[in-house]
DNA sequence: TTGTGGTGT
């Protein structure tokens, strides 16, 4: 066991600039506290608003606390609503990455504007719409907003849309950063040349952190800046003066140092990934029981996503002020992924202790590939990071890492829209009437090769047809497209469910696909894996995993038959998931609603799985692999070895070929959400994809003989071309 | 024979 040390110097008692926004002229920290800087600075922004009526695009750029989100829209509403829009009066947008942020703000905003929830102040988000038609201040998510803009692009609703967190650089607050610069542009010339009664011009105002503002204002064609300052206190920043190996470990050391020297105040732990987490916490735990009495005062608390509602909430509740051991006040070290970054604010923390790592995903375009692995942070993230530590009182962030290391880092994380497989966002934008998709002015261009890939992919389901004009790619959403594009879902999943039409089994494929869109409903405890894995054998299939998700919501079904209180015995005998059926319950009303709208049969096939199957062969035929003599499987399209996840339910069958829903590298490359398919179906429906593949391939070997691309001829693993410094991408 | 960073329609 370790023994608690001494990792950093003595503590300084100068306290370094703690923020990028220190650096900014209007940032001091002397305002009243009972005002929120915005409130302080009304006039101003009020002042800055008129003398840029003209403009189509401003940014306001404020860090933490300053109050934006919660006054800004009450401004333009109390003080120049009625002057500052030309035309009619309509709604103001305030958008936002998550939708806990989108409701709770609106809440707050509708009792200072002294208004009911869902009157003049109102929110919308998924599942939950709190407008009306008279709404003047409407919260939403950003993805909401995309969703109305595939009706109405122009998004003719909106006397003003305002983006809220732009520097997180969210996926679809991408998306609206290029189609409001769009809009703007297009209601600017519809207003000036037609009927300015029925068309307002657009405003767009931008709310940023301190950070990448020149590249916005270049975006945006010199847009003006009004910079407000936050209301934090000041952070002393610890560097480690020279690396350390094992940052959990230096984490713990860290933990206890604090304990024993510093004041009373909480501390905040980013580590990586639950299960870092929950080894720290339980090592934690085993050396606070080797503390002095005096010293016992202390708790420790994990905290990921993938809690229940209710671990989270002891983790950011109060510690409880209670006196412990006659005098002293418990503190509480709570250890987190990056959750507490920017979804989970905790009160009462003081210390903040930075590993400056966290888990990211990579996508892969051409092999459709997933990658989850840990890496080093960005410097707006470890910014972010530190100023958890300064919500309520000056505090303190221990840095894993030196300050070297530090300056190297990258300044921002890659944008969301850089990493993700780009297909819903470009059907949607297509589906907008954007003929172009490669001319999209987005703020940061996707590769070219990733959104023509999934243009491709798209054509291949037969969403849209493509054609080159005068140079340009021109591309056109076909009637499936535009059925597809109506459902929330990956267009592939879209595709199964329009094939279930032929198949006769449209309400099974709802089920299956709702149940793909949320979280898994299967619970497995480590400490009774052998328990949960007896109740789930009995949701089993020899078809594949589809056909198991459907098991499990027919159970679910029959169960709620009976009262709510039967269901909740029944989730947790089974060792399932309530909250995750019950959002994917959720998810197939939104779904079949859909399909009663747009007139699509809703036919079952009762326990007719084939159908099922069929239908999933043909929506995900990109995705296929077939078994090799070894047991291993190699996929159809880019002749990529894989290896069947070991939780899939096909695991131990090995059949000679399945299709899959996701493929990712871990521990070797795997494909998981298997289904049985007959190789038949496979060659049908994908028959011209896969000449089109082969022909694709044996041309980039041609032009390529490294020997990166003759180990892909044979088919070996991304593995072995990963030694050449090349992967599979490079080949394909 | 494995494992889930975080969002969202």
């Amino acid at each position: 066991m370790m023994s608690p040390g001494m990792v950093f110097p003595a503590k300084r008692t100068t306290a370094q600039a703690n923020t990028p926004d220190a650096e900014t002229p209007a940032n001091n920290r002397t305002t009243a506290q009972q005002l929120l800087p915005v409130q302080q600075y009304a006039s101003e922004v009020a002042e800055f608003l008129r003398t840029h009526k003209s403009a189509s695009v401003v940014i306001i750029v404020s860090d933490t606390g300053s109050g934006k989100t919660t006054q800004i829209p009450q401004i333009l509403t109390d003080k120049i609503f009625d002057d500052y829009f030309g035309g009619p009066k309509r709604k103001i947008a305030v958008t936002q990455p998550r939708r806990v942020a989108a409701v709770s703000v609106a809440t707050r905003v509708a009792q200072e504007f002294g208004c009911k929830l869902g009157e003049e102040v109102g929110y919308s988000v998924r599942f939950d719409d709190m407008s009306n038609p008279q709404t003047k201040i409407k919260y939403m998510t950003d993805g909401m907003l995309v969703r109305e803009a595939q009706t109405a692009w122009m998004l003719e609703e909106y006397n003003m849309i305002i983006l809220d967190e732009v520097h997180e650089r969210s996926l679809h607050t991408d998306v609206l950063l290029a189609l409001t610069k769009k809009a703007s542009v297009r209601r600017r010339k519809f207003f000036d040349r037609q009927d300015k009664e029925a068309c307002a011009p657009l405003k767009i105002l931008l709310m940023s952190a301190t950070m990448d503002i020149e590249r916005m204002r270049t975006f945006w064609k010199d847009a003006p800046v009004l910079y407000i300052p936050g209301k934090t206190f000041p952070v002393t920043i610890k560097y480690m003066p020279a690396p350390v190996d094992d940052y959990t470990h230096t984490a713990m050391v860290a933990v206890f140092q604090i304990h024993r020297e510093e004041d009373p105040g909480d501390i905040l732990v980013f580590l990586t990934g639950q299960e870092e987490i929950e080894e720290m916490v339980r090592r934690c735990r085993q050396v606070a029981k080797s503390l002095p009495p005096q010293q016992a005062n202390i708790q420790f608390v994990p905290l990921y996503a993938g809690l229940t509602n209710e671990a989270q909430m002891r983790a950011v509740s109060q510690t409880a002020a209670s006196a412990h051991n006659g005098h002293a006040t418990m503190r509480k070290v709570i250890i987190s992924t990056n959750v507490a970054e920017t979804s989970i604010t905790i009160p009462g923390v003081k210390y903040v202790i930075d590993s400056g790592r966290a888990k990211h995903k990579v996508f892969t375009s051409a092999t459709g590939m997933e990658v989850l692995k840990v890496e080093k942070i960005s410097q707006a993230q470890a910014w972010q990071r530190t100023g958890r530590a300064g919500r309520e009182q000056a505090g303190v962030c221990y840095r894993l890492y030196t300050e070297a290391d530090f300056n190297c880092w990258p300044q921002h994380p890659i944008p969301e829209i850089l990493r993700c497989n780009l297909s819903t966002v470009l059907l949607q934008v297509v589906e907008m009437g954007i003929e172009k998709p490669l001319a999209f002015p987005f703020f940061d261009r996707p590769e070219e090769e990733n959104l023509q890939a999934a243009v491709d992919q798209l054509e291949w389901l037969g969403a849209l047809t493509q054609k080159v004009e005068s140079g340009d790619l021109v591309v056109e959403t076909t009637a499936d497209g535009k059925l597809m594009a109506q459902f929330p879902v990956d267009p592939k999943y879209a595709r199964c469910i329009l094939r279930a039409r032929a198949h006769r089994c449209t309400e099974e494929l709802l089920t299956i696909v709702a149940m793909l869109s949320s979280d898994s409903p299967f619970i497995n405890p480590a400490a009774s894996r052998t328990a949960a894995a007896a109740a789930h054998e009995k949701f089993s299939s020899n078809e594949g995993d589809h056909v198991v998700l459907l098991n499990v919501w027919r159970a679910f079904r029959d169960q709620k038959k009976g009262n709510v209180k039967a269901s909740r015995a029944w989730a947790s005998q089974n060792y399932i998931n309530l909250r995750n059926l019950e959002r994917a319950e959720k998810v197939r009303n939104q779904l079949r609603e859909v399909c009663v709208r747009k007139k699509i049969d809703l036919s079952s096939c009762g326990g007719n799985t084939t159908a099922v199957r069929r239908s999933l062969s043909e929506g995900l035929f990109m995705s296929a692999a077939e078994r090799l003599p070894d047991g291993s499987y190699i996929t159809v399209d880019t002749r990529q070895t894989v290896f069947l996840h070991p939780a899939s339910c096909l695991f131990k069958t090995k059949p000679a070929c399945v299709v899959y829903g996701t493929l990712i590298r871990t521990a070797k490359l795997y494909v998981r959400e298997l289904c049985l398919v007959e190789a038949d179906w496979i060659d049908a429906v994908g028959k011209e994809y896969f000449l089109a593949m082969r022909q694709r391939m044996a041309e980039k070997l041609a032009g390529k003989t490294t020997s990166a691309a003759v180990v892909a001829e044979k088919g070996e693993t991304s593995d072995a071309m990963e030694v050449d410094g090349k992967n599979a991408d490079s080949v394909i």
